[in-house]
RNA sequence: GGCGCAUUGGUGUAGUUGGUUAACACGCUGCCCUCUCAAGGCAGAGAUCACGGGUUCGAGUCCCGUAUGCGCUACCA
């Protein structure tokens, strides 16, 4: 049975990058019938929070990841920790080190390390060399008796090689003498993160572990800890990275809130949408067709698929309209066009709710209206977020005229002043007022005003939605009906609110 | 510094065990459609497969080296 975890700590919103990794355990468990599980991997307590706790499992429930079991937090096992660190210490696969605590800037650590590393290269000494590791065993108890802070450290073996299979990246060798003997617990007694995992992962039945590439190198530290507790080493496959379009690491601090899966929630992504952009960065489907659903891309996936490349988040920061990667817009605006109007319509709820827009007849009376409405404006959006931006004329009188369409479409040619209250009169006087007969009525006064009926077609739209661009005039007339078409045409907003800015 | 991983058009990717003109999607350009903008249809630009050596009749595909990028190297996760 095969049982896989996700693992985010609880530091922050949920990185995409992680958002990535959740869902592709959980596509493979599901493709094979197996678990997902959800571990909270809290043990950096100063850094964890509740609040990011939430975000989380928020953000896998939009992404439609359900987990199996209960959630675990790894904090509620360190007790289980410490005591396999200290049976580690009695059977002599790990030691105590007595060497005080060094204070470490996080910014600082890096360089850190290179100066360390030079340092020793150039007094020819080996980085691992510890004075502790061969203490013996009775001096070792009889400091700690005397209450002596100490670190807990695996003994590594110092020669030989540890090696693992990963599914994505291939057989994978690392010396011994490349691995350091790692702290398992810290001289507060604090578990640490390697020898965490490695003991939830086995508490857990974990079968297969499915995670970014940033641990490739590590994995063979914790496959030393599996042998160490005599359990046996799950599988891995590690997952390319994702980059900025720098090639930097995605972060937060440099790279602002595309990262941070809520984002797409709060900016109009249907889930669906998202799900499957992300599934296709760095895997692919074996047929080659890019669209699919929940039950297509859990069909279709699989862990051979998985390419080895980092891939590159592309997006332009300082440019509204490529805020995020291209193709996630062209495939949100992809499924809010073509995916049942009767998933759509909730979405479409939630935002005109939010932006309060949103009447109750839209449930009730005229829902078949909505549906229609939603029907016809659907086929141009990008994001949720239009049905309330670009839309608003559609659910509300109170909508902003854009100002180019103004001058383009209406105070361009001055007669439309005396014109459209005229056309307001013979749409007015249509008995069943639907999309042909409006457009019947536009064009026979078109012909008997002699001007093109583009002319004013462009004009209503403007008058009608604020915008130059948008669907089939007469589907829009249709959609607002008789008397708000009417009442619009008659307007006289667009000149008091730009004629005089033209200035001649 | 050491070790590891990666490198196919702007981006995401496909290229089975080496074999003809390197494929698809997004984006981009043009045309068609048309009441606008999309969508859709058609056409097109864009890759000497990071670079340099090999192996081979033949390499994006195998080997070596170089470069670049990324990761790890913490009493962070």
């Amino acid at each position: 049975m095969v049982r896989v975890r996700f693992a985010p700590s609880p530091t922050g919103y949920l990185h995409i990058g992680a958002a990535r990794a959740a869902l592709f355990n959980w596509l493979f468990a599901r493709k094979v019938g197996g678990k997902f599980l959800l571990r909270i991997e809290d043990t950096d307590l100063q850094r964890s929070t509740d609040e990011s706790t939430r975000s989380i499992l928020e953000g896998l429930e939009w992404l439609g990841l359900d987990y199996d079991e209960g959630l675990v937090f790894q904090s509620d096992n360190a007790d289980k920790h410490r005591a396999a660190a200290k049976k580690l210490v009695e059977e002599g696969k790990a030691y105590r080190d007595f060497t005080p605590k060094e204070q470490r800037e996080d910014k600082s650590v890096k360089q850190g390390i290179v100066d360390r590393a030079r340092a020793h290269a150039a007094e020819g000494v080996d980085h691992r060399s510890n004075p502790y590791r061969d203490l013996s065993k009775e001096e070792s108890e009889r400091r700690a008796a005397a209450a002596e802070p100490f670190a807990i450290r695996l003994k590594v073996a110092p020669t030989g090689v540890s090696h693992f299979a990963d599914i994505v990246y291939g057989e994978q060798e690392r010396a011994h003498s490349e691995i350091e003997d790692l702290v398992l617990l810290r001289s507060d007694g604090h578990p640490l993160y390697n020898l965490s995992v490695v003991l939830d992962d086995i508490e857990m039945g974990i079968t297969h572990v499915i995670r970014g590439q940033d641990h490739l190198t590590n994995t063979h530290k914790q496959t030393l800890l599996y042998q160490a507790f005599g359990a046996g080493v799950p599988q891995f496959a590690h997952l390319p990275l994702i980059l900025a379009p720098n090639k930097a690491k995605l972060s937060k601090r440099k790279h602002g809130e595309v990262v941070s899966l809520t984002t797409y929630r709060d900016r109009g992504f249907v889930p669906a949408a998202f799900r499957n952009f992300l599934a296709l960065l760095g895997w692919s489907p074996p047929e080659g067709k890019e669209l699919l659903s929940r039950d297509e891309l859990i069909a279709e996936f699989s862990l051979a698929g998985i390419g080895r490349a980092n891939a590159v988040f592309n997006f332009q920061e300082n440019d509204p309209r490529h805020w995020t990667d291209d193709k996630a817009l062209w495939m949100n605006a992809e499924y809010i066009r073509t995916m049942p109007v009767a998933e759509l319509l909730p979405m479409v709820k939630a935002e005109l709710r939010s932006e309060k827009l949103w009447r109750e007849e839209y449930d009730d009376d005229e829902r078949e209206w909505f549906e229609k409405a939603v029907t016809v404006i659907r086929q141009r959006f990008f994001t949720l977020k239009d049905f309330s931006s670009q839309g608003r004329a559609y659910f509300s009188e109170d909508f902003d005229f854009d100002e180019g369409a103004v001058r383009k479409n209406i105070l361009k040619e001055p007669k439309l002043k005396e014109m459209l209250p005229a056309l307001a009169d013979s749409i007015e006087a249509i008995e069943s007022f639907d999309a042909v007969s409006a457009e019947a009525a536009l064009r026979a006064f078109s012909d008997e005003a002699q001007v093109k009926a583009g002319l004013l077609i462009n004009a209503s739209r403007t008058m009608l939605t604020g915008q130059a661009v948008g669907p089939s005039m007469f589907e829009v007339f249709e959609i607002l009906g008789r008397e708000r078409s009417a009442m619009r045409l008659r307007s006289q907003r667009p000149w008091h609110e730009f004629s005089e800015a033209t200035g001649g």
